[in-house]
DNA sequence: AGCACGCCGACT
DNA sequence: GTCGGCGTGCTC
């Protein structure tokens, strides 16, 4: 294949905008203008000037049409070509938004900046052969041998999957193609980013949403021109473009970060598995805990299963205990104590997950029990120290209020507990040992999450305590206790992937513990020890736990035995979104009748978070066998409905249903 | 998504 | 008599 149609030259250009209007539009190439396929520029697009993407320069200039003139070009070289004009068009039609939407997202918005990046070699790879133990080499040979193109490693925590990862990207790079390396949405990636550094040295690039955005567009342009053969990044990195692609890595695949939460509502795991098919590329994704639909997917033969059943080295699987916790005002429960202080006496360390932020979750009247809610959202307020009120959907803060709004009454409760107040606990109970707090309150200070991981390491902490940011790629050979506060909270959220999150997560943490010489121990306190998972937790049966969970999916008919897509319905009169939800819904339905027999329509109802940042929500459930299907069903029903009071998100494979 | 254009209520 | 509400339509 070749891609040298970048040339063309011609007086007008087709440019795609990110505007919700799914198609290009004509420019006027002033005379002076050296403008190639491939270049972003700077055009008035309606009033006001919006970034557009160049996608073919010719002299069919348009009938009736006044053309505008491109206002200027921001690309002083090429940096895309038609590839990814094609690949927006899939997310494009996958998800339904626009081109120009997608392309907003798949290409960087910096500017060059003048100080040159620095001249890159095209280094050779440092003598760098991964030792693999017999189990991971046979992995890796099977990969490398299959006639299959996508595979699942399925590999306990702690198991090695990054060496197998490590040892098929030397291997696509030194065959000359160039590798995406995919990770969740975490600054604690810095640890794997330093491990190919070592490998890869000046041919390894970053991609992610920390970096500054010119910065982005350098690393993006080393890439594409093959001066960089590696690339580490989150979610968006699997639109990065390259000479020949060889291979996707999408680690811990089961990581809801991989969704785009806004239009389009990409789901890069799904990117990565399209990239690797149509350029022909190998891709492997990992986890302790896949996510049903992959391992479904796994077990029906349309991706490889590998399975990695025993620690690296020697590492041995901690032991689970589940620990009822008395009442809901029982913190630390006295085995979670023992274990703590053992550990700690030994010199090692203890992780606490407690999967909620701020001091306390709810806010209440002691006399009616009315709680304090967000004036913007249907939701209650969270009580955070030093801070007052702070709603966790908007962002809006307040002062605590002096009396109840409905009854007046001077009794305010702070109930319930967040990372906040089992700090303040964790310290009285142990006032001599080191404590961290690991938060998005904490982390949003710059330097946090890179002193933890100095810290860390340096036994310099004796208990980190944090939210669900702790379980995600963190290895601490010094962790042998993992305490899990409080497990129950989640369960009970209205989206039916909620075990399965919860599961993935108690499970991964319990994998942060023991990964040393030591063996680790976790404790999961519960206010409901007979759930289902339990049981399943405490014998680390993932797979147990992924067959029960089938039989339920199959029994309410959700993913993977059926897909979904989400329409909500948001605007800022509740009775206009109802109406609105309700036409829509009438129309869908008689669409079923009339053409898409196999569609279900669901709803409409009002949606869990009713209202969000004064906006109401009302949402629609769609089900459909295939998929293609539901995707041309939503599409013909979302063009035909004209009501322009409210705004309408589409949402193919939600990841949440909130 | 914005933003302009356009036709009906409460103001000096 | 005018200012301005947000319903509909367009964007090279």
């Amino acid at each position: 294949m070749t891609y040298n149609n970048s040339f063309s030259a011609g007086s007008a250009a087709d440019i795609y905008i990110n505007t919700p209007v799914n198609r290009s539009f004509t420019y006027k190439i002033p005379e002076q203008m050296n403008l190639l396929t491939g270049m972003r520029v700077v055009v008035n697009f309606s009033g006001r000037e919006m970034t557009g993407f160049v996608s073919a320069i010719h002299n069919n200039l348009p009938e009736g049409i006044e053309l505008k003139d491109i206002v200027s070009r921001i690309d002083d070289e090429i940096i895309y070509d038609e590839r990814i004009i094609r690949l927006a068009e899939y997310v494009s039609e996958s998800y339904l938004s626009s081109v120009g939407e997608a392309l907003g997202k798949a290409l960087p918005s910096g500017e060059s900046s003048r100080s040159r990046p620095r001249a890159s070699r095209v280094s050779h790879i440092e003598n760098s052969r991964i030792d693999l133990t017999d189990k991971q080499k046979s992995i890796y040979d099977r990969i490398m041998s299959s006639g299959k193109k996508s595979h699942l490693i399925f590999g306990i925590t702690g198991s090695g999957k990054t060496e197998i990862y490590m040892s098929a990207a030397i291997d696509a790079v030194s065959k000359g193609l160039s590798v995406i390396y995919l990770v969740p949405e975490i600054t604690l990636s810095s640890q794997i980013h330093a491990r190919l550094y070592k490998v890869f040295g000046e041919n390894l690039i970053v991609y992610h949403s920390q970096l500054t955005q010119n910065q982005r567009l350098a690393n993006w342009k080393r890439f594409y021109k093959g001066d960089a053969m590696i690339a580490v990044g989150t979610r968006s990195a699997v639109f990065l473009q390259c000479p020949k692609l060889g291979l996707i890595i999408v680690d811990e695949e089961h990581d809801s970060s991989y969704k785009e939460q806004s239009t389009p509502r990409y789901n890069a795991r799904r990117i990565a598995f399209y990239r690797g098919e149509t350029e022909n590329a190998t891709l492997i994704l990992g986890s302790a805990t896949p996510s049903i639909e992959t391992l479904y997917a796994a077990e029906r033969g349309v991706i490889e299963l590998h399975k990695l059943e025993e620690r690296y080295g020697d590492g041995k699987l901690p032991v689970i205990e589940i620990v009822k916790l008395q009442n809901s005002n029982e913190e630390i429960t006295p085995r979670l104590k023992m274990y703590t202080n053992r550990a700690i006496k030994d010199g090692k360390q203890a992780v606490y997950l407690l999967n909620r932020r701020g001091f306390a979750p709810f806010v209440l009247c002691g006399d009616c029990g009315c709680a304090v809610e967000c004036p913007d959202c249907s939701i209650g307020m969270n009580y955070h120290r030093g801070k007052g009120m702070l709603c966790h959907y908007c962002g809006y803060s307040s002062d605590v209020p002096l009396n109840c709004s409905a009854c007046g009454s001077e009794s305010i409760l702070k109930l319930g507990s967040g990372t906040q107040k089992i700090e303040e606990i964790i310290s009285k109970e142990f006032p001599d040992y080191r404590i961290f707090r690991l938060d998005q309150d904490s982390a949003r200070k710059k330097d946090t999450v890179y002193d933890l991981l100095d810290m860390m390491h340096k036994r310099e902490i004796d208990i980190l305590l944090g939210t669900q940011m702790i379980s995600k790629g963190f290895d601490f050979h010094g962790v042998t206790v993992a305490g899990i506060i409080m497990a129950d909270i989640g369960l009970n959220m209205p989206d039916f992937r909620a075990t399965e999150k919860i599961f993935s997560l108690l499970m991964q943490l319990s994998g942060r513990s023991g990964r040393g010489e030591s063996e680790g121990r976790v404790i999961i306190q519960t206010l409901n020890e007979e759930h289902l998972i339990f049981d399943y937790l405490k014998r680390q049966d993932y797979l147990g736990f992924y067959r029960e969970e089938l039989k339920i999916r199959k029994l309410i008919n959700y993913p993977p035995f059926t897909r979904i897509a989400r329409i909500v319905i948001r605007g800022k009169s509740e009775e206009s979104v109802s109406q609105s939800a309700e036409l829509l819904t009438i129309d869908m339905k008689r669409l079923v009748t009339e053409q898409y027999s196999g569609i279900m329509v669901l709803g409409p109802s009002p949606a869990p978070l009713s209202k969000i940042g004064g906006n109401y929500r009302y949402h629609i459930i769609l089900k459909g066998k295939r998929l293609n299907e539901l995707t041309a069903f939503v599409k013909t029903a979302i063009d035909s409905f004209k009501s322009k009071a409210v705004y309408i998100e589409i949402d193919i494979d939600p990841v949440d249903m909130l």
